[in-house]
DNA sequence: TTTTTGTTTGACCATTTGATCAGTTTAGTG
DNA sequence: CACTAAACTGATCAAATGGTCAAACAAAAA
């Protein structure tokens, strides 16, 4: 016992648990004693292998911003903007269901004004984002979509898709729902998807 | 002096005070001796107009929800859909840029779970939701507007709006902007509504 | 076996922070 | 002026909490 991938395995679950406690009270609120005890290890035992609360909390960001941009680097460039807008609300609601702590755990972060990762704005998502927004002007160019503010539109579609996320309280009360289930999730993406593309004109395949 | 106006300034002060405090370190890190400092007043006057900082949070919450309930009531019954999502639309917008913080806080209680306001989720909002849900199905039956999920429409609707006070922070740095002025308010308003009408079909008064 | 390096943990500490309270001041009233 | 009630505040406290440390433990290296 007592191997590196050991270290690693438990790092790994302190993260996981750690995550869920910042999501669930934010970084002030979070404590590091129920973190611990979660995990079943002494407070101590945490305080080794992540020196601070802080350094913990970014390591926890790190994790869920390299994960992010892992998935949505895939699916950048496409050919058709039907497939595009598909794609990338899937892959948006998807995450948001599968991992809604995480994008809880981001907006808690954005809405104090970001104070932990301005750099990663400027840096990683920035170039992300201008290069989104090229693409949706070139389709304009080309009269494949109806001409409309790029920046804008992506805006709407981060909100509507995070929305389900971050406001799963209020929507499932208002939907009179108790969980966010994969139907609600594909009814979802399709009503979206099905939006966006009518505000655009992009005719849907199935009624060509 | 030391009329009863005073003491209702005073605790009007320490509202304002602390909704922001509130908004911009959330429940668990906002510290009542800050809040103090900002109203210049001692902490111990502050505990003695609200007896605990729960009973504060409570307070500053209620002030913002019916603020917001009398701000959205007024605009329910309408008579065409274009006018009707116009008055929402400048609505929401409008309250999202006079009053950003208001918007934070509402978005972290919700994100932690609403634990202080199911009561309102359930008796303010829901019968006003409710409401809207069928005046749009009214509107679907009778073909002014394209048929869709109600529904998510609203929260679309929301989500989108909401979003340029939550993640101001982000929507700024994106947009290469410093603060989110008249010009870009009345910008997005009139994407957002151009974008639902251009969904829904409903054409542009200017364009008919 | 001895050494060394990395890991674990209970005990402890310094500081912060929400809250209390007793004593004081202020303002309105008869 | 005398009296009362409300408002104010400095001093203080008990609890919570992030963080430290030295001693114990384990495992690979020499």
């Amino acid at each position: 016992m007592g191997t590196l991938s050991d270290t690693q395995a438990l790092q790994d679950r302190l993260l996981t648990v750690a995550k869920e406690e910042f999501a669930k009270q934010g970084l002030k609120g979070a404590r590091l004693q129920k973190i611990a005890d979660e995990a079943q290890v002494p407070k101590a035992t945490l305080l080794y292998h992540f020196k601070s609360k802080t350094v913990l909390y970014q390591r926890v960001l790190e994790t869920i911003l390299s994960a992010w941009d892992e998935g949505f680097e895939e699916l950048t460039i496409d050919a058709e903007p039907e497939t595009f807008f598909r794609r990338l609300i899937d892959t948006k609601i998807a995450s948001v269901r599968t991992d809604p702590l995480a994008s809880k755990l981001f907006a808690q972060e954005i809405i104090q004004g970001a104070p932990h990762l301005d750099a990663h704005l400027s840096q990683q998502v920035k170039p992300w984002f201008r290069q989104q927004v090229s693409i949706l002007e070139q389709w304009m160019d080309e009269g494949k979509i109806r001409r409309t503010d790029p920046t804008r539109l992506i805006f709407l579609i981060w909100a509507a898709t995070q929305h389900y996320a971050d406001f799963q309280a209020q929507v499932l009360t208002l939907m009179n729902r108790q969980e966010f289930d994969a139907e609600l999730a594909t009814d979802t993406s399709s009503f979206l998807h099905e939006f966006i593309c009518n505000s655009l004109g992009i005719m849907d395949p199935k009624h060509r």
